[in-house]
DNA sequence: CCATTTTCTTAAACTAGCTTAATTTTTAAA
DNA sequence: TTTAAAAATTAAGCTAGTTTAAGAAAATGG
């Protein structure tokens, strides 16, 4: 049960059978279909996200208008939005299954509690989000140095299996460009 | 001594006065004159670094021309190349005070002891790294959401204290626009 | 299968923000 | 207290990327 989950911790501090025993309890878990939300705005968010297996998107709708990207969850990643969960204000964006997914979900009080009677799970976000602020610095660097035409071959390059996997449109609005303007650049490049 | 770094751990959990003591015979202090470096590109990132008293910014070389800021810490702020330390590969970042500064450093290898011996340093770290990714959420919203104009006015707003104390052009790196369009956006509003 | 909806493409007109280059103002060192 | 260096301004010309609008292709579900 919940073995990508686990063997993600695993690789960063040990548990035994009882402590995930205890780890099992804390866990809500969700099958969404393709389109289910997980978070909708104006909530206050309340659990942070694992994505056992399938993909998540997280957006926020720009000019009462358009849908904007800002991140994706495959297999194996974390998501929240960490801003409503610290603070306990609604939140401005949507938590949203781009395919059918299962995903391990852990309520903040939950959370508080299993954090208290297993402190090496301290260690293991602190470990996960040092990671994902390392994930952050890279991103903005190539934001900061790189054209969007750059961006996006660059990004392509990367994460093949995104191209795959998720609409270009959708790629598009998480690289902050127009699907028309990336429908271009790919003519362009063939 | 080293109150502003005391008092922020304070805030998040407690230490006695011998746990106090513990986390003294961690930190190498550094008081730095004005454009001295902590860091330099081709190093390998060996410390975090908290900014008592001052002010530093990180940056990088930009097609091996212009310095591109991508981060500024003010007093009471953590900073780092997180890349870098957790994975132990040359910085292409430079960290250096804009102002004469007080900053204290902690190795990687004394920080790793010193969790051992205050586990609930995790806890703080944990704590302090998530509040690192809700701001970096919150600013990657607004780059998606704003133009280069509205994240300017918003920033001066939202931190008069830094158009007061960081240079003008520093200010326009670090929020993606030239030096010239930043001028010309301040004529505009005055 | 067929019909509807969703996604992707094409191309022309447009603009926010950049580049270049010269000038002025401010800061700082001697 | 002068001189050089650093920072900020101004303005014209330019371009990467957007907008608009329409049509084509692909996916989906009943």
């Amino acid at each position: 049960m919940y073995t990508n989950l686990i063997n993600h911790i695993q690789r960063f501090v040990s548990l035994n059978q009882d402590e995930i025993a205890l780890l099992h309890e804390a866990i809500k878990p969700y099958n969404l279909k393709k389109k289910e939300h997980l978070l909708n705005e104006g909530q206050v968010c309340k659990h942070i996200y694992f994505v056992e297996k399938g993909c998540l998107r997280m957006y926020f709708i720009n000019n009462k208008t358009t849908e904007q990207i800002t991140q994706f969850a495959l297999d194996g990643w974390w998501i929240s939005d960490y801003f409503s969960l610290t603070d306990n204000t609604p939140s401005n964006y949507y938590i949203q299954a781009i395919e059918a997914s299962e995903v391990l979900a852990i309520e903040t009080i939950s959370f508080e509690k299993l954090l208290k009677k297993l402190p090496q799970l301290e260690r293991y976000f602190r470990l996960t989000m040092q990671r994902a602020l390392a994930a952050n610095q890279l991103r903005s660097k190539y934001l900061y140095e790189m054209s969007k035409e750059e961006f996006y071959q660059h990004f392509s390059n990367s994460f093949p299996e995104f191209i795959q996997r998720v609409p270009q449109y959708m790629v598009a609005s998480y690289l902050g460009l127009t699907p028309e303007y990336l429908s271009e650049l790919r003519k362009k490049k063939h």
